[in-house]
RNA sequence: GCGGAUGUGGUGGAAUUGGUAGACACGCGUGCCUUAGGAGCACGUGCCCUCGGGCGUGAAGGUUCAAGUCCUUUCAUCCGUACCA
C-alpha cells in the first residue's frame, strides 16, 4: 500500500497549481465576486513565522472555500518592503536596502507556496517599487491639492535612536514603536495628513462595519470625541484672553484657578517679573523630559504660579493662572479652568499648591468623595438648583450671549505626521521654492525616484539622509523654472500600505493607481485577515478610502466589509515566542520535518478560535499528522480492496449528509477547529463503519465528500486523492457538496429523560410518536420509576424530540 | 483610572436559539498486531463514592420544569489605552 508522504504529493500539487494559473482572479466576472487578503507582510530576512503561517492558512482555507462555492476569488499578495529593518541593515552591513529587500521577497514567495497558497500571483505588488510608489506619490500631490496635506511646525516626537520623528500612532506608552527608545519632543517643521478633518465621518462608519468590537471601541477612544464649550478667561496682566476646553461647563462656577500647558504660547509671556524665572525654568524643563518622565509624575503633580491673574466670568472671582505639565499642549487649547472640587487631577494640584477649592455640585450618593459626575448644583447664582446634566448647554448659551464661550467639540487624535528623515521610504514629492514655496512635483514628473546613496545613516540633525545628494536635492521649481530644492524626508511607511488594496484591484496599471471600475468591482475587501494594526493601519486605510470616496475615484467610503482579526500563537509554555528565549517554532522547518503543509496548516487552524491566542503543542502536529495519515489509509484501502457487499449504506449516508451541513455551517462561521473536528469524528465513524460492509457507490461517494470537504484546510492530499479516486486533477471546479436534509431524519429518535432536570435516561421512539405516548414511555422507565417512589408527579415537560423532564 | 475580552477535566478546547456539560484532540492507561515505524488498530479516561448514587463550567445569590448559556453582585487573568480637562 502507498504510504502518506506529504514531501512527495506537496510539491507535486504546488507546481501544478503555479503552472496552471487556476488561482487567477477574473476581472469583472459573471460569478460573484469574493476578495480576501491578509494584512501583507513586511519582507523580513527572518523569514516566516508561526503567525504568518497562521494567517496565510486562514486566509486560504476562505479563499479555497468561497471558490468552491463557485465565486470569483481574489487573494492576491504584495510587499511592505519600506521601512526601518532594511535601511538598518544596510547601515550595518553596506547591503543596500533594495538588494536586502528583493532577496528577502523571494525566500518569503518561497516560503508561502511551500505553504500551498492559493494565491494570485499576478497581482504581486512591492511598495518600494518606483512604479508602486509613484502613484503612493501621486495620491500624496492629490491630498496636498486638497488641503489635506501641509506642514507645520511644532513639537512633534522624536525617537533620539532612530534620529527621525514619529506619528502619535507610533508611539506607545512613551516610547518608539520600533526600537523601544524613550521619545522626546523636538520642534521640527514637518509634513502632516489632515486625519482630523475625517474624524467625524471615521466615526460615524464604524456602526456599519463587520468588525470586531474590540477594533472599533479602540477607534473610538483613539479618535475621542468629546462634546463641551470653549470659554475665554481675561487675565489682569496683559492683553491676552486666556481660552480653555471644558466638557464640564455647568461647573464654572466652581473653576478657582486656570493652568496652561507648559508648551502654551502664553505660559512664558504671561509671568510675572517675579515669576519670570521660575516659570522658565519650569518650562524648560518640562519640555526636555520624555514622555515616560512626564508619566511617572503622574502621582505627585507639578507645576508653577505664573503671578498672573484670570477672571472667572460666571462670578467675576479672581483665578491664579499657573503652569502644569498635567495639562497637555496638544489637547484641545492647551489650557483648562481648573474644577478642584470636582476633578480628580485639578483637586490634587489644589491640595498640594493649597489652591482655593470651591463645590458647586451636589450630590447625596457621596458625600464624602470629590463628585466628578452629575448631581445639583449650589454657589452657581441663577442656576443653583439646577441638575447639571440639564443646565449644561443653557450655561454655554449663557456663556455664549456675553461674548466669552461658545460649543465646542474636540478630538483626542492627531493629524497624522507622515515626514521621516530617514532614506528607505518614498520621497514626499515637493519641491521648495524660493518664490512659489513648496510646489507639488506635477503627475508628469513622477514618480520622484529615490536616489541611490553610499551612506544611509541618519545624522539627527534631523535631516534626511537624502540631504547629502545635493545633485538630487537640487533641482527647478516646476512652476518658475527657477532654482529650487527637494523636500529631502520620506513618507511614513503607513502611507504606502493605506491604498494597496486598491492597487491589488488594477495592479499593472500604468496611466492610473487603479481604474474605478475595477476598483468598484473588487473592493472593498470581503474579509480582511490580520491580528496586529488596531488603530494605525486600519485607522489610515479608512481615512484614505473616505478621501478617494470624496474625490470621485470609489463608490464606497470604508475600504473592509469583514475584518477577520485573529490571535497570536504563542509558545508551548503559553509565552511569547522570541528569539531570547530559543523558543521559536519555525513553521518551514515543520513542513521539513516531514509533517508537511497540510498538517501545518491544519494543526494551526485546530489550536482553537482563530481569534483568541493559542499556544505551540509539538504533540499536536503529530495528532494532526496521524487525522490525515488516516484519512489517506481508508482511501488506500478502498483502492485496493473490493469491497462489494452492502449492508450499512443508510448509515453511511446518514453520516455523509450530517457531516456536510455541520462542517458547512463551521467554515461559514470561521470556527474552523470545530470544522476539523467535525470532519475527525467523520473519519472516526468511517473506520467504524467500514467493517460493516458497504456497496461501491456510497462508500466512493462517502470518501469523495471527505476529500472536498477537508480541501480548504488540507488542499494538497484532497487533491492527491481526489486525483487517485477520480482521475482529475482539479478538485477545484468539484465545487462544494451539499447535503439533502432528507438523508438526515431517522424513524426513531433519542429523547432524554429527566427528573426535576436531572438526567435518569434515554429513550428511543418513532420520530412522528404521540407527545403522550412518549411521556407515558418516560414516565414508566425503571430508573425513572425509581427515583418516583416518594414523590407524586406534578407535570410533565416535554420538548419536541429532545427531552422529557418529570417534576415532582 | 477607563475601555475590550476571557474564566469549563491533567492540557488545548466543544456545547448557534436555555434542554444529555466535557464533542474533537493532546496526555495517560489497558490490550492486540507487526514488514520495529515519527508505527498502526481496539477499548478506557471529569471528580468523589459505602457502587445506590452524589458533586461538578472562577465565587455567591437569583429567575426557570430546566442555567456553562439569562439577571444581580463579586473575584481573577489577559489585552488595549493612559493626566484628553
Amino acid at each position: 500500500m502507498r504510504r502518506y508522504n506529504p514531501s512527495e504529493i506537496e510539491p507535486k500539487w504546488q507546481d501544478i497549481w503555479q503552472e496552471s494559473g487556476r488561482y487567477r482572479a477574473v476581472d469583472n466576472s459573471e460569478a460573484d465576486k469574493f476578495y480576501v487578503s491578509c494584512m501583507f507582510p513586511y519582507p523580513s530576512g527572518a523569514g516566516m513565522h508561526t503567525g504568518h503561517a497562521f494567517e496565510h492558512a486562514i486566509v486560504d482555507t476562505i479563499a479555497r472555500f468561497q471558490r468552491a462555492h463557485g465565486k470569483n476569488v481574489m487573494n492576491p499578495m504584495g510587499w511592505d518592503s519600506f521601512g526601518l529593518p532594511a535601511e538598518n541593515y544596510a547601515i550595518k552591513t553596506g547591503v543596500a536596502p533594495g538588494v536586502a529587500t528583493k532577496q528577502n521577497i523571494a525566500n518569503f514567495k518561497n516560503q508561502l507556496k511551500r505553504m500551498g497558497t492559493s494565491i494570485d500571483w499576478s497581482r504581486e505588488l512591492n511598495t518600494s517599487d518606483p512604479e508602486y510608489y509613484r502613484w503612493t506619490q501621486w495620491i500624496f500631490t492629490k491630498l496636498y491639492e486638497r488641503g489635506l496635506a501641509y506642514q507645520n511646525e511644532s513639537l512633534q516626537w522624536w525617537c533620539p535612536v532612530d534620529k527621525t520623528v514619529l506619528a502619535n500612532e507610533q508611539v506607545e506608552s512613551g516610547k518608539c514603536w520600533r526600537c523601544g527608545s524613550e521619545v522626546i519632543k523636538k520642534s521640527m517643521k514637518q509634513w502632516f495628513f489632515s486625519i482630523t478633518d475625517y474624524a467625524d465621518p471615521l466615526l460615524e462608519e464604524l456602526d456599519n462595519l463587520d468588525w470586531p468590537n474590540k477594533i472599533k471601541t479602540a477607534q473610538e477612544n483613539w479618535i475621542g470625541r468629546s462634546e463641551g464649550a470653549s470659554i475665554d478667561f481675561e487675565t489682569d496682566s496683559s492683553e491676552d484672553k486666556i481660552t480653555v476646553f471644558s466638557t464640564r461647563p455647568d461647573t464654572i462656577f466652581g473653576a478657582t484657578f486656570l493652568v496652561l500647558a507648559p508648551e502654551h504660547p502664553l505660559s512664558l509671556s504671561l509671568a510675572s517679573r517675579e515669576a519670570a524665572d521660575s516659570v522658565k525654568d519650569y518650562v524648560a524643563s518640562a519640555v526636555k523630559k520624555t514622555e515616560i518622565e512626564r508619566q511617572s509624575d503622574d502621582k505627585e503633580k507639578t507645576g508653577v504660579f505664573t503671578g498672573a491673574y484670570g477672571i472667572n466670568p460666571a462670578n467675576g472671582e479672581k483665578m491664579p493662572i499657573w503652569v502644569a505639565d498635567y495639562v497637555l499642549g496638544g489637547y484641545g487649547t492647551g489650557a483648562v479652568m481648573a474644577v478642584p472640587a470636582h476633578d480628580e487631577r485639578d483637586n490634587a494640584f489644589a491640595q498640594k499648591y493649597e489652591l482655593p477649592i470651591v463645590a458647586v455640585v451636589e450630590n447625596s450618593s457621596d458625600s464624602q468623595a470629590i463628585i466628578t459626575g452629575e448631581g445639583s448644583l449650589v454657589n452657581s447664582g441663577a442656576f443653583n438648583g439646577r441638575q447639571t446634566s440639564d443646565v449644561r448647554e443653557e450655561i454655554v448659551s449663557w456663556l455664549e450671549s456675553r461674548g466669552v464661550g461658545k460649543a465646542e467639540v474636540t478630538y483626542k487624535m492627531r493629524d497624522w505626521l507622515i515626514s521621516r528623515q530617514r532614506y528607505w521610504g518614498a520621497p514626499i514629492p515637493i519641491i521648495h521654492c524660493p518664490e512659489h514655496g513648496a510646489v507639488a512635483v506635477p503627475e508628469s514628473d513622477l514618480p520622484v525616484m529615490l536616489p541611490e546613496v553610499e551612506d544611509f545613516a541618519p545624522k539627527g540633525d534631523g535631516m534626511s539622509p537624502l540631504a547629502r545628494q545635493t545633485d538630487w536635492v537640487n533641482t527647478t521649481c516646476p512652476s518658475c523654472g527657477q532654482p529650487a530644492k527637494r523636500e529631502t524626508d520620506v513618507m511614513d511607511g503607513y502611507a504606502c500600505s493605506s491604498w494597496y488594496l486598491l492597487r491589488f484591484t488594477d495592479p499593472q496599471d500604468a496611466e492610473q493607481a487603479w481604474k474605478p471600475e475595477l476598483a468598484n468591482y473588487w473592493a472593498p475587501v470581503d474579509y480582511y485577515v490580520g491580528g496586529d494594526h488596531a488603530v494605525a493601519h486600519l485607522l489610515y486605510v479608512r481615512f484614505w478610502t473616505h478621501v478617494f470616496h470624496d474625490m470621485g475615484l470609489l463608490d464606497f467610503k470604508e475600504p473592509v466589509k469583514k475584518l477577520v482579526y485573529h490571535g497570536l500563537i504563542q509558545a508551548e509554555d503559553g509565552t511569547k515566542m522570541s528569539k531570547s528565549k530559543g523558543n521559536v517554532v519555525d513553521p518551514l522547518d515543520i513542513i521539513d520535518q516531514g509533517y508537511g503543509a497540510d498538517a501545518l496548516r491544519t494543526f494551526e487552524l485546530f489550536l482553537g478560535p482563530i481569534n483568541e491566542n493559542s499556544s505551540w503543542s509539538s504533540g499536536g502536529i503529530a495528532g494532526i499528522y496521524r487525522f490525515l495519515n488516516r484519512i489517506w489509509t481508508l482511501s488506500q484501502e478502498y483502492l485496493e480492496a473490493d469491497y462489494v457487499q452492502s449492508k450499512n449504506d443508510a448509515a453511511v449516508r446518514q453520516l455523509q449528509h450530517k457531516t456536510i451541513k455541520k462542517v458547512t455551517d463551521n467554515y461559514r462561521r470561521l470556527s474552523f477547529n470545530t470544522a476539523i473536528a467535525g470532519l475527525m469524528e467523520y473519519v472516526n465513524e468511517l473506520y467504524k463503519l467500514k467493517t460493516d460492509g458497504f456497496s461501491d457507490a456510497a462508500w466512493r461517494e462517502a470518501l469523495e465528500t471527505l476529500c472536498l470537504l477537508v480541501s480548504p484546510v488540507a488542499p494538497h492530499i484532497a487533491a492527491e486523492l481526489w486525483e487517485q479516486l477520480r482521475g482529475e486533477t482539479s478538485i477545484e471546479s468539484a465545487g462544494w457538496p451539499t447535503w439533502d436534509d432528507k438523508f438526515l431524519v431517522s424513524d426513531t429518535i433519542t429523547i432524554v429523560v429527566q427528573i426535576n432536570g436531572k438526567l435518569r435516561g434515554t429513550i428511543e421512539v418513532a420520530t412522528d410518536a404521540d407527545p403522550d405516548d412518549v411521556k407515558q414511555i418516560a414516565a414508566e422507565l425503571d430508573n425513572v420509576q425509581r427515583h418516583l417512589t416518594d414523590g407524586e408527579i406534578k407535570k410533565i415537560i416535554y420538548v419536541p424530540k429532545k427531552l422529557v423532564n418529570i417534576v415532582v
